[in-house]
DNA sequence: TGAAGTCAAGGCGTG
DNA sequence: CACGCCTTGACTTCA
C-alpha cells in the first residue's frame, strides 16, 4: 500500500523564489559572511517549502545537499564556519525539525556522483565519509531518515569494487549507518548486485524502478521484493521516473505517468512504501498523480 | 541585461 | 594520457 508521494530539492510553484549557491571565488571576495547569507536563505527557503508541502498533503521530500554549500570544503573551514555550531543557522534548523515531526513528515537526502566509497583513491573515500557526516548531521538536526547513496564505480571489476564497497561500509560509524540506504542504478549496479551487498553489510536497500527498466540483469522475483521490503526497519522508500522520450531513457520526462506508478504499486503489491517522484516538474507532477486524472503531457 | 561559459567534485568512454 | 560528458541549475563573466 502506497503511503507518501514525495519530490526532490526544486518546488516550481514557489518559482522564482529559490534556493542559492555559492561559487569559492565569491567567498574569497565577499568573504565568509557572504556563505552564512546564502545559507540563512536557503534555511529559510526551507521551512518556506516544508510548510508549502504541509499544506498540500506532500509529507515525502528530499532536501538539496546544496542546502548548505562547500560544507566540507576545506577553504571553507579555514575560514572558521562551522554551521553547526552557528546559533542563527541553529535556531531556524529547530524550527524546522519541529514542524517536520509535527507533520509527520519524512525527509531525506541524497548525496551526489562524487561521493564514491568504492574509490581506489585514499581521499576521494575519505573525503566522501566527511561529506556522508555532513549529511548525517544535518538530517539529525531537519528530523530526517535517510540518506540514498550510489555504490559508485566498477573499475573494470565489479566484484572487487562491490567488495571495498563492503569494506568501507563497515568502516563506517554507526550514527552514518543508521541513516544510510543504497539505490540501484542505470549504469554499473543493478537491483541484484545491491541487494547482494545489503546481505553482506545489512544495509537497506532503495529500489529504483525507473533505474531497474534502464538497467537490470534478469527479472525480480518475489523473494528479491520480499527482501527489499524487510531490509527496511521503518517503512521502505523506493524511486520513481518516467523516460523522457521512451521507457529505456534514462532522462526523466516532466511528469510520471500513471502507469508507471500503477505498474510499481502492482510490483509492490501487499507491502507499504513510500514513493520518491523523480520528474522535472517535481511537486507538480506528485499533485497530478495524485488527482488521478487522465494526464496531459503537453501543458 | 541577456547570453555564454563555468562550477567544488569522480568515473568513464573516446581518441 | 588528455578531454569531454554525465547531471544540475545557479553563478559569473563577458558582450
Amino acid at each position: 500500500m502506497l503511503r507518501y508521494l514525495g519530490y526532490a530539492c526544486v518546488n516550481e510553484h514557489l518559482k522564482p523564489e529559490k534556493f542559492k549557491t555559492c561559487r569559492l571565488k565569491s567567498i574569497e571576495t565577499k568573504g565568509i559572511e557572504h556563505l552564512k547569507e546564502v545559507v540563512l536563505h536557503n534555511l529559510n527557503f526551507l521551512e518556506k517549502i516544508i510548510r508549502w508541502n504541509y499544506q498540500h498533503q506532500i509529507l515525502f521530500y528530499r532536501v538539496s545537499s546544496d542546502l548548505i554549500p562547500l560544507s566540507t570544503h576545506p577553504y571553507v573551514l579555514e575560514k572558521q564556519f562551522f554551521w553547526k555550531e552557528d546559533p542563527d543557522i541553529q535556531k531556524i534548523l529547530l524550527r524546522i525539525k519541529t514542524a517536520v515531526k509535527q507533520y509527520h513528515m519524512r525527509i531525506s537526502m541524497h548525496p551526489d556522483q562524487y561521493t564514491v566509497l568504492n574509490s581506489f583513491k585514499e581521499d576521494v573515500v575519505r573525503r566522501s565519509v566527511e561529506y556522508l557526516e555532513f549529511h548525517a548531521d544535518l538530517l539529525e538536526r531537519l528530523g530526517g531518515t535517510d540518506i540514498i547513496l550510489h555504490v559508485g564505480g566498477v573499475y573494470g571489476d565489479k566484484e572487487g569494487a562491490k567488495e571495498r564497497f563492503i569494506h568501507e561500509y563497515k568502516l563506517l560509524n554507526s550514527t552514518i549507518k543508521g541513516y544510510l540506504r543504497i539505490e540501484n542504478d542505470d549504469k554499473s549496479y543493478n537491483i541484484h548486485d545491491v541487494i547482494e551487498i545489503s546481505k553482506e553489510t545489512g544495509v537497506s536497500v532503495v529500489f529504483d524502478y525507473h533505474h531497474h527498466r534502464c538497467h537490470q540483469d534478469r527479472e525480480l522475483t518475489a523473494e528479491d521484493i520480499k527482501y527489499i521490503m524487510t531490509s527496511w526497519a521503518d517503512i521502505p522508500k523506493v524511486h520513481l521516473s518516467t523516460g523522457r522520450t521512451h521507457e529505456k531513457d534514462r532522462s526523466h520526462h516532466d511528469y510520471v505517468t500513471k502507469a508507471d506508478l500503477d505498474g510499481l504499486n502492482t510490483l509492490l503489491e501487499g507491502y507499504a512504501y513510500d514513493v520518491m517522484i523523480e520528474a522535472k516538474k517535481k511537486e507538480m507532477a506528485v499533485l497530478e498523480l495524485r488527482d488521478d486524472e487522465t494526464k496531459d503531457f503537453n501543458k
